[in-house]
DNA sequence: CAGTGGTCTAGACCACCAC
DNA sequence: TGGTGGTCTAGACCACTGC
């Protein structure tokens, strides 16, 4: 029995403890932890207070729960996404997510289901497009070790689809970006916003993950040498497997000088 | 008094009548919510089930309790930081989270220590410096209408920190990187790298929300013409309160054709 | 002092899983 | 059928606030 005295609250203490020692591998991962009833016991609380430790151990990503069989650790692996260079594998035919998962030695792989549907009020002002005219989704959902890892929505307005021929699960070499490259509208101005928040119910299901345990949203707008936008995705990504990465360069000290 | 079914738990059921009520401002910024044991007694279920309701409401960043005072709900301003036209405004003298919070409306404020310390390892590796050999930390704390919204530290190397004149709180007109820039080591490349977690217990103390609450990492690294890195900056803040907006374009197009 | 929220317990019932 | 975790209750004690 390892006791346990309360400055901090005995649950945050023993979510502490577990935490520790998942870290220190003494339980490793995809094993299962000792059953709440043994945890409660060995700290001498009741089970309430240990489901409530480990309740924070799933908010932060670093357990999962199957029910009626009992907690395990994750294995969490980190993807890092390099948001300006991450085109550029795309001449040899591989997406950047391929890339990005594979440099971690891990299976990539993806689902995709394409849709058409009019536009509502919001993807008609990110696409300059009327609200109700018809626009592309395509939903995708990416995998690696076969865990999802990550859920995109693009929408791309109906006619520039249709002229493209990315209205079909498979868009060939290099994806839809080389699709509408081939038709003189190359993406070539990107925009980024990231936000962060709590996972939506159903965000949850689709990426077997907690409810409230954080995501990240990327909203992506690419657009052609017009500025005139092309394609509107929306990733939302685990928070907790995943770094953003953006790089440039400051011209003006040049002009300046 | 308003009666709740479950296929959802009912804490959860419960939190999505409060935040409904929020977002209709039946409760609004600022004020109190019911006392637990009133909204225990509305909704007929017991007041532990109402206080973990509340608890989703304060992961979510909703509200704010005030020990033995209430519950409160926040006010949200969503302040967008936009990482590549950020430092456009130094030129006028003023800071970039200055003019992203007057955007807004709001009173920008801010606080600084400053620090000399040994590089630890990480900081070291950043830096491109022996690890142990001193380092200059600014400390800052960034508040919006004297709410706390960030914390950065910044990390430059003691020798160079000496040179620019940046070892005390006040760094003149345009900040540290208009300094580095008089000793001909302007900042030109920036590297950003986003992740989003959990906030520790310290920084839910600093940034005045709870503990679990999902918060912002950024991690900026910034370097001269040479590509010599000349400051470290680690962000953190409250993830429902910030947006990053991050704009490139791809320049291979135009190499290619 | 009364009122607020924070935490803990014991006991209970449920859904799900493996055997 | 017995073990897992999910949820709820009633009752209790605590720390903090404002009067």
């Amino acid at each position: 029995m390892t006791t346990i005295e309360p400055p901090q609250p005995r649950f945050a203490q023993i979510a502490g403890v577990l935490r520790d020692r998942i870290a220190r591998e003494i339980y490793k991962g995809g094993e299962p932890l000792p059953s709440e009833p043994e945890l409660a016991k060995e700290f001498g609380v009741s089970r309430i207070t240990i489901n409530r430790a480990v309740g924070i151990l799933r908010t932060d990503g670093l357990v999962r729960v199957v029910r009626g069989r009992g907690t395990f650790v994750r294995a969490i692996p980190v993807v890092t996404r390099r948001a300006n260079s991450r085109f550029v594998a795309r001449d040899q035919g591989l997406g950047a997510f391929d890339v990005e998962v594979r440099d971690l030695g891990m299976k990539p792989g993806s689902e995709v289901v394409v849709d058409r549907v009019p536009a509502s009020d919001r993807a008609a002002e990110l696409l300059q497009v009327e609200p109700g005219s018809e626009v592309v989704v395509r939903r995708r959902r990416f995998f690696a070790n076969d865990e999802p890892v990550q859920v995109a929505d693009s929408y791309i307005p109906g006619p520039l689809a249709e002229e493209a021929g990315v209205t079909e699960a498979d868009t060939g070499p290099g994806g839809s970006y080389s699709r509408l490259a081939e038709v003189g509208r190359a993406p070539v101005f990107f925009s980024e916003t990231v936000s962060c928040r709590g996972a939506s119910a159903s965000e949850a299901k689709l990426l077997e993950m907690e409810p409230q345990q954080p995501v990240l949203e990327v909203l992506l707008i690419a657009s052609d040498r017009d500025h005139i936008p092309v394609s509107v995705t929306q990733h939302v990504m685990a928070g907790h497997q995943w770094k953003l990465n953006y790089e440039w360069s400051d011209d003006s000290e040049r002009v300046d000088a």
